[in-house]
DNA sequence: AAGAGGCCCAACCGCTCGTGG
DNA sequence: TCCACGAGCGGTTGGGCCTCT
């Protein structure tokens, strides 16, 4: 398995200039994301197909939100880390309009300073959603804290969510018998030639029938990640096809969030813990310390 | 004003996974 | 079933910019 070996020699390295830029844009423009390797020989670019693919996922994707990151996607990030461990992929989809590396960045330089700041003046216990648990203030104060910090961001991601596609929230409890439609989704125009290219057009508004048709037509080549991150300009998640269950997640047996790290990158194999984690994202109702246990 | 140090972001590197032959 | 290759992910780093002294 090696390395590719597209990033050998005679390759451009550092920063893109603005005419790579175009190139590239008015590559994928006609057609569509994908098919790395056959970027740079049919635009003359002189950089390897993964500086390509990167540089497209990373900065010239529409839809990219960049700047400063609001307190609603900060706490978000927060728990999602708490959860998923440094999965910044699959913290992504949670978050439309940022790039996992935007969001792995801003983890390192601000979110885990400021952890490490608050577990600092703490007893340095497990946290959940990057606060400790074991805080100097009651435990009602701070459970009420934290819901309240969980509620934010929940409204965070659901105005994010319904801003491009409000007939999908309708029901934002997940079922128990299986995913919701708040999930991630893993058809998206990143991955996907036909949306690209939709959404280049310009398109903001779907169709029922064109949101089933994209459900229905699935997309072999999407995965999972950043992947799987809609943008603003009207690309949004849609309904979850079956074979889409391929959301990246902890197993149930991992307590520790951290754990999950650098661990086998394997589909999930039941939509158990996904559930439980919409469940406690999306249920006002639900304690912490409850979802916890759980997890 | 200028040098030092820190911050931040874009990009690269190396590994793993998925898929097709 | 095995192997090769393309694609994606997470960790790391280079270098520009900003702030402090």
């Amino acid at each position: 398995m090696g390395r590719p070996p597209c990033c050998d020699k005679g390759v451009k390295k550092g920063p893109w200039t603005q005419e790579e830029d175009l190139a590239l844009a008015s590559y994928v423009k006609e057609h569509g994301p994908g098919n790395w390797r056959a970027v740079p020989a049919n635009t003359g670019l002189m950089r390897c197909s993964k500086s390509c693919r990167l540089r497209w996922t990373n900065y010239l994707r529409p839809g990219i939100k960049r700047g400063n990151f609001t307190d609603q996607e900060e706490r978000l990030i927060v728990h999602l880390q708490a959860l998923l461990g440094n999965r910044w992929a699959a913290i992504a989809s949670y978050l439309p309009e940022r790039t996992d590396n935007d969001i792995k960045n801003y983890w390192n330089i601000h979110l885990k300073k400021k952890l490490r700041t608050i577990q600092g003046s703490g007893d340095g216990a497990t946290s959940i959603g990057g606060l400790s648990r074991c805080p100097p203030v009651s435990k009602d104060q701070w459970e009420k804290r934290v819901q309240a910090d969980i509620r934010m961001a929940k409204q965070a991601l659901t105005e994010a969510l319904s801003l491009q596609k409000p007939s999908c929230l309708g029901d934002r409890k997940p079922q128990s018998s299986g995913f919701s439609l708040t999930a991630p989704i893993t058809t998206t125009y990143a991955s996907s030639t036909e949306n690209i290219s939709r959404l280049l057009q310009g398109w903001t508004k779907r169709s029922p029938a064109a949101q089933a048709d994209m459900v229905a037509g699935g997309d072999s080549t999407s995965t999972e990640g950043s992947a799987t991150v809609a943008s603003n300009d009207g690309v949004s998640p849609v309904g979850l096809p079956d074979s889409a269950f391929k959301i990246e997640a902890p197993t149930r047996e991992a307590s520790e969030p951290n754990l999950f790290q650098g661990e086998n990158k394997s589909a999930m194999e039941t939509p158990f813990f996904i559930s439980l984690f919409e469940t406690w994202l999306f249920d006002d109702s639900m304690p912490l310390d409850d979802a916890a246990e759980l997890l």
